[in-house]
DNA sequence: TTTATTTGTTGCCAAATGGCAATTAATATA
DNA sequence: TATATTAATTGCCATTTGGCAACAAATAAA
């Protein structure tokens, strides 16, 4: 499958408002590169070295709790950013894992690549500060709603949200993600479609 | 109370280390200034103009849910950033409440001296964007908190890393902030010290 | 294709949490 | 101080979610 940039453009347009020869000039420092169903982007205990943007494919992120479940803890569809931002930004090492559930087109820019362009270009800065604002402000939404859902709420929202979800991982990671046991978001299913 | 730059200097070295004398420059172009017990500091619907460091003081934010229910988001003691990011970096009306619960000295610079000063002084771009991804850490971890431990641990744990908490906010505020009924939090409460 | 392994569903019951109302305690106001 | 208001606790019961085990379904491996 042949690259394509113009999402990545779009997204950068869309995260910070700009022209777009700036946009494309940011989208310029970023590098292609496919990753094949299964193979992982980031392994816990290495540092994150690249900030990636996933033009096409869907890659999970899971960490381990105090008795060694693996838990997920986000999925990422196509047109968005897949980074562990605090080993990235750090430099330090993950507690997470990226993993791709399908072949994965991605740009991505090193972390010294990074330093460099954000010091000779000011929009390209704006650009990584807002997207961490974005960042920072989805997980507060997520919090927010774990805190003052039900699980069938959350349950209810994510396949309204984010349907592709539930065509490209296994309920059992869907179920963490929720943050319920795969049992009950079983019987959370059932009723569902009971009621619909 | 007269104000001391120290706290905000040594806050500056541990967010981002610095020397000494590039995090008093940063310091530098703070202002201080004193919000008294029960003002706020920030008001739902306004754009959040200051970003604060608390020097001594307690701060609570809230937003509210659906049902209009009053709900706490984070308590803030001092030595810590007081600031609704999202608000402060895209410039847009904030969905939360900031109050002091206590008289606060305050350490604050505005978004356009912020502004300035990012592209002026490369340090202190690198200090906010390690400030940013740190609260995006910490609001991570708050989240699988909420996704994998029990009402009773989430009290456990907060009791025991933020017991000042417990000085200085009512019960049913800390009930909304770990995500419960006050009712339950009161008998989670009688459970532990039962055990205790 | 056959077999083994993993994933998803269901029944049964236990544990955690919520909802409501009554009561007490604490705080603010007159 | 007396009164009104708000916050916190408790009892009773309903609802939600979890734990375990058995089973079924889907997927991977031989």
């Amino acid at each position: 499958m042949a690259a394509d940039i113009i999402p990545l453009i779009q997204y950068i347009q869309q995260t910070f408002p700009i022209a777009t020869d700036k946009a494309e000039e940011i989208a310029g420092r970023f590098t292609e590169k496919e990753v094949a169903k299964n193979d992982y982007l980031l392994v816990e205990g290495k540092v994150c070295k690249e900030f990636c943007f996933l033009e096409t494919g869907f890659v999970w992120s899971s960490t381990f709790d105090i008795n060694k479940n693996n838990i997920t803890t986000n999925f990422y569809s196509g047109r968005q950013v897949v980074c562990e931002l605090f080993s990235f930004f750090k430099q330090i090492p993950s507690k997470e894992n990226f993993q791709a559930l399908t072949d994965c087109q991605i740009w991505y820019i090193t972390f010294d690549e990074l330093q460099i362009a954000f010091h000779s270009m000011p929009e390209f800065r704006e650009f990584g500060r807002s997207m961490l604002v974005s960042a920072y402000a989805g997980l507060k939404q997520r919090m927010l709603s774990m805190l003052h859902n039900t699980a069938e709420e959350r349950y209810a929202l994510l396949i309204q949200q984010s349907p592709d979800i539930f065509q490209n991982a296994p309920l059992k990671n869907i179920a963490s993600y929720l943050g319920v046991t795969n049992t009950s978001l079983s019987r959370i299913r059932k009723e569902f479609t009971k009621k619909a």
